[in-house]
DNA sequence: GTCTTTACAAAATCGAGCCTTGTGTAAAGC
DNA sequence: GCTTTACACAAGGCTCGATTTTGTAAAGAC
């Protein structure tokens, strides 16, 4: 990837967490990353294509974050923890990587959401599967792919309807789990 | 409940699922229930009141048959599973139980919706919650209400986002359970 | 007494026309 | 490879009546 088309990504990003892809102008993305507009349009083509390459990058950064809080530990317990740590304050922090995942703002974002949930339900469930083969080898493998899946749907759902707060969520998500 | 209010609520839901909050019009509830206008104003005051109403009713009516099924066997797991293809079945014949319950549509639903996600999830992790404390003794108590409520985040998970057809999401929620 | 009919004010919605803004493409220049 | 300028065109607002719908009220019918 090279430099400027990072800088779009970014300069796209912080537009569109701010106003919505309804209000994201091109203009705006342009002179945010220094650059023109007609930039812009070499790079990606059109509006609709530079939100989902945004939505995207999103992903990529935020599965490749948890994989590495999965794999920041010894034991496997303890990186499952810091891995949903970082998905709850993450998520809260940033409303863009939220509305990725739970849909949520529907409204402002749907470009982001349309038919993409169950990609990125699958996605989220390989990186997570993949850490159980690696590091919790008392999961049997045909449970592997369930336990991953039901994993990421309770994360989503406490990201999307919280009980309580996020290190709530967090015990809540890691309790069920270890059942 | 009288039979007036409940023919109204029927009619109102009918037309709901047709045309949306938006496109529902008092007129044609108390044409298709048979009455005058006024009539539905005197039974619910204005339209935000009736379209809620609808909602609650809704949701009361598809609670109670959840815990019909899930008090129809003997055996507690035989009403479980009885109760998940009811709950699947239900929601995806019923376009507007599911918009109450996941929040779909929520461009037509929009009043169905609104903040009350976390009331209709604590609603029915309590009817699965008091399934547990009379037919599963099994669970211990200290535990139950996590189990009654990833139960019910789970299925709503698959019915917001199925992995495949109703069937195989019975089946998922079932064996995460009893994992 | 409950529902209907009729009437009416206030608000929301709609459609047409117009103007502004933003998208997307093209070409010439640095 | 990026900028500048220019332009066609579609989308989004805005205004302004006309129409529809909401919500209230009163008088009458069963």
């Amino acid at each position: 990837m090279t430099d400027l088309t990072r800088s779009l990504l970014d300069a796209a990003a912080a537009l569109l967490a701010a106003h919505g892809s309804r209000g994201l102008r091109m203009v705006d993305v342009a002179t945010r990353a220094g650059v023109s507009r007609q930039t812009v349009y070499n790079e990606f083509g059109n509006k609709e294509t530079l939100v989902r390459a945004v939505a995207l990058d999103k992903t990529d950064q935020f599965l490749a974050a948890v994989r590495d809080r999965l794999a920041s530990a010894e034991d496997p317990l303890e990186g499952l923890h810091a891995a949903m740590v970082f998905v709850f304050t993450e998520a809260f922090r940033d409303p863009l990587t939220k509305s990725v995942f739970t849909g949520a703002n529907a409204e402002d974002m749907l470009p982001l959401v349309t038919t993409r949930g169950h990609e990125i339900l699958t996605a989220s469930a390989t990186v997570f599967a993949s850490h159980l083969t690696t590091h919790w080898p008392d999961v049997p493998e045909d449970r592997r792919g369930l336990v991953a899946e039901t994993a990421v749907r309770l994360a989503i759902s406490h990201l999307l309807t919280p009980s309580g707060d996020a290190p709530a969520a967090v015990v809540a998500v890691t309790r069920a789990l270890l059942a």
